[in-house]
DNA sequence: CTAATTATACTCATAACGAGCATAATTAGG
DNA sequence: CCTAATTATGCTCGTTATGAGTATAATTAG
């Protein structure tokens, strides 16, 4: 059985959060597996290298699938080992692109966040009722946890709970029965999405209590531009107060002697990510501090 | 490249935390992966099952990795997935492994349990001895991490990290030069026991936050039994009172009518695991009730 | 009847968190 | 120069979560 492995390379990019792909956006970039690594991390990190230029910071293992065989073309089932890899990326590059036109409702940071969630509960909904009376109750439940209804509270981690609800509904192109209408996301070919909202779900729980995100930043940044940059992986807007509390409390950054240049109220400070935290514990308070959805 | 399935069954009994192996305690069940599953896991869980005879509480996969080609045997390299599984026992049954026979030092509710740390502290002291000075700070701020020395505190989720840090000393059979005294621990075969932290780690990770606990308990139980479970797989005492607070808070269990039949003191309420929290939102507080290791 | 043992209910101080007020230091535009 | 707009930064305050311990209840062993 062949073995590939896929990678879902992160960046962010003008507080934006961008996965690099290939194809018109339609494929992650995968490879075979080579003999003769040290590990399949090492192996991971060296093709995606070579592929793209790009070094790599932080990477880990998702998980492990064994893919729909594609009957028509006769193809085996193989076995894919995805991996998730955060990296920088500068203006012009090819191939880099929102993860948010693949999962609209992920951004509630977006004026109409809450607003698309209605209309995508709605469909849902239609999906509940037309499953017996015992079963609507069950998925009327799991749509209200995924999507935070009734109160329940906007989970940011449960990117793919929510993609694998959809697709179960038919509200995705990936499932959707001939003549359905998909909700609004670009879709990708196979396994695509399921692999990046593993990907965007492991980024979202990792932030809250490893230093990765200076993984995604400049050398020097100021606490605004780190909050956005964590706003956008989020999908969350936050209390930028607090924010800062949270980040200087537990000495993530140090202070530079330079301002931002170019800007339009006062001024503000450029930190810098003191490396030293890498090795230690966990950061602390694994809330971001978020503000009130409204 | 062939592939196969490594299955860790954990299972709690009389309050010890038990691993399920095969040929004297030195490997875990593993199988070939098989076509023609819907997927990787319901494959694994049918063929454990099958092999068994447990029915499987909460699977989950750990993590996929290519092991290392044993080439005496002229092996070829083969890709292994491993996962981890809960379930129960009884009394009797065969290969069931108490953890802490791999990991002595992962005990820290045993009475010698800090002293058995300090002891391994002072072998990896002499390693870090061994290397020129730059390496040898990192050295010391690894074991120092690791292990919570110098006041740091023990992370019970760290298992595999001080599995590694043992092995790259070599301080373990697996890793030990002709002749080098390992520290007490019993090993496996091949990666069998970075395996098992692995799975151990994720465990302790994973009762913070799911209640994946009760699936290694029995359907009726009291606090205190409840809480004994949890020191055996965290490896760490806990405050009764506080520990009580935290699950009745959280309405995790309901009253049943009746009391615990053998008992010594005042009789305990028997509770019953709330099924229906099981789809629900994360439970609180991820931080354990600890009680200070004096 | 007493000591030992376990269960259970509360209290209290402190730390963490969510929310917001107040002030500082800029630029843009009259 | 003056004012409004904008962003940065410092600080307060109430609430909740957490760590630690006291007090009392209900049993059994002797």
């Amino acid at each position: 059985m062949p073995t590939k492995l896929i990678a879902v390379l992160i960046a962010v990019s003008e507080d934006r959060p961008m996965v690099l792909t290939l194809e018109g956006g339609r494929v992650l970039p995968s490879g075979p597996l080579e003999a003769g690594h040290r590990s399949l991390q090492t192996g991971l990190r060296l093709w995606v290298e070579r592929q793209t230029g790009h070094a790599l910071g932080h990477v880990e293992q998702l998980y492990t699938f064994a893919d729909a065989p594609d009957n028509d073309a006769g193809d085996e089932r193989s076995v894919l080992i995805s991996y998730l890899a955060l990296t920088r990326i500068h203006r012009g590059e090819h191939g880099w692109r929102n993860w948010y036109d693949y999962f609209p409702w992920e951004d509630q940071t977006a004026p109409d966040g809450r607003a698309l969630v209605a209309r995508i509960a709605a469909r849902l909904e239609d999906w509940a009722r037309a499953a017996p009376p015992a079963l609507g109750a069950v998925r009327r439940q799991r749509i209200a946890l995924t999507f935070g209804l009734e109160g329940l509270g906007w989970d940011d981690e449960l990117v793919l709970q929510r993609y694998e609800l959809l697709w179960e509904a038919g509200l995705v192109p990936e499932s959707a029965p001939p003549g359905g209408a998909a909700v609004r996301g670009q879709d990708m070919a196979g396994d695509g999405r399921r692999i990046l909202a593993t990907a965007m779900a492991r980024l979202r729980a990792k932030i809250r209590y490893r230093p990765v995100i200076f993984e995604l930043m400049p050398d020097s940044f100021t606490l605004l531009h780190l909050q956005r940059t964590v706003e956008a992986v989020a999908g969350q807007a936050m209390h930028k107060q607090n924010f800062r509390r949270l980040i200087t409390q537990q000495d993530l950054v140090e202070e530079t002697a330079e301002v931002a240049p170019d800007t339009r109220g006062r001024p503000a400070r450029l930190f810098r990510f003191r490396r030293e935290v890498i090795g230690a514990r966990r950061i602390a308070g694994s809330k971001l501090p978020l503000t009130r959805p409204v």
